[in-house]
DNA sequence: TAATCTATCGAACGATCGTTCTGGTACGCA
DNA sequence: TGCGTACCAGAACGATCGTTCGATAGATTA
């Protein structure tokens, strides 16, 4: 009686056997969590959740990934730990500050779309997680904000940036970039490029503004 | 035995009676329910939490505020739900649209400051609530957006905003005023109103901008 | 004084949570 | 052919969740 129930419980990926890897399954949960997370938040989305709009035992998950955690953890290695690199490379390279400058927006915004639902997330959630995940996501918070930080204490030594809070102007560009990844949606109005080019010059005039004095 | 039980419960306020309304015992619940949302998250915060920190008895969050719902509708009453009005009174008034937008844009960041965790906990929560709380948040969120749109409507009919994006602009705007609470410590080393004025210039110059053609 | 109301407690209920355990199937390899 | 390992289902466990339910003590009212 127990072969004939587990054929019967095989819900509609029957042609495979039981015990036969299902195609990228991991990727499957993955791809699920993050929809999920995005939307109820990750307190708000339970094992079973994920694991019924797949169609799976909740086993699987652990056989995966270990616990909850680890299952936010692989999200995170694959979408948002990489952000920090990306910028700094943008950061290097050559050109003069201005034009590092716009490259590392570009590239912050372009990361942002293409992780969106994964950084939507990871800012929501990044500081009511245990100890463990954190850690780490403070440590990729603070490192994205000192490459803006960097750079723009260049551009003030340069004089294109007059103001000394370089440290809040650098918040004030989060603000938008994090914003625009709330807001905006694939299938709207304008091409992604569009977009950018309008958020880049919002952030680039707020950073150089012009020297005060003119009310 | 159950007198006495009564008597030894009472951890402080053991002169007044067990009977007796606590002196603003709701307002306690109120704060107490804002610290802990604000840093746990709605849902990761147990009517149990709240009631252990003030200690006294889950019941009471159910006489004073029915649910778990009614105690973050009660925050929201005396809260973020007075934003909208506040922005349209400043955006109302006289000075022409520039100065209006100052107006409105301080006013905005005068209630994120007053309110701050209350805020932090609707822009991080108002999309995961249930259908009821989702509706009201919802309509907030939108008139924030409208007064926003409206006067950098205005002020582009003038010519000083150039872009024809006005609703990019907007969420441009929102990005750095909603972030804002996120990063602000008031007891920082800058004075609210250095803050203040930082931000404002950078919206402006942002806003604004200087016509393009320039690298 | 008697009755009603308000504020509060502590226990309890059913649901759901993250997690573990037991077991069974199929594949790779010897 | 036999065996170990990877993969997966389903039941179960203890904890915790939101919520409900009498009981009680003081305040208010008639």
């Amino acid at each position: 009686m127990l072969d004939t129930n587990t054929n019967e419980a095989v819900p509609d990926n029957a042609q495979e056997g039981a015990g036969r890897e299902r195609t990228g399954l991991r990727e499957e949960l993955l791809q699920t969590a993050v929809d999920l997370f995005a939307t109820r938040g990750f307190k708000g989305t339970s094992i079973r959740d994920i694991a019924k709009t797949l169609g799976v035992s909740v086993s699987v998950i652990y056989h995966y990934f270990g616990n909850k955690e680890g299952l936010w953890s692989a999200i995170l290695d694959y979408s948002v730990k990489g952000l920090p690199a990306r910028l700094e490379a943008a950061l290097g390279g050559g050109g003069h500050a201005l034009e590092r400058f716009r490259r590392v927006l570009r590239a912050h915004l372009a990361a942002s779309a293409l992780y969106q639902k994964e950084s939507k997330i990871f800012l929501i959630d990044y500081d009511r997680m245990s100890a463990a995940g954190d850690q780490t996501s403070k440590a990729i918070q603070k490192r994205v904000l000192d490459a803006y930080v960097g750079i723009l204490e260049e551009l003030r030594t340069e004089g294109l940036v007059k103001s000394a809070q370089t440290k809040i102007l650098a918040f004030n560009v989060l603000g938008v970039v994090n914003w625009y990844l709330r807001w905006y949606r694939p299938d709207g109005p304008l091409a992604p490029d569009e977009v950018y080019e309008e958020i880049v010059a919002f952030v680039l005039y707020g950073v150089i503004g012009t020297p005060p004095g003119q009310s």
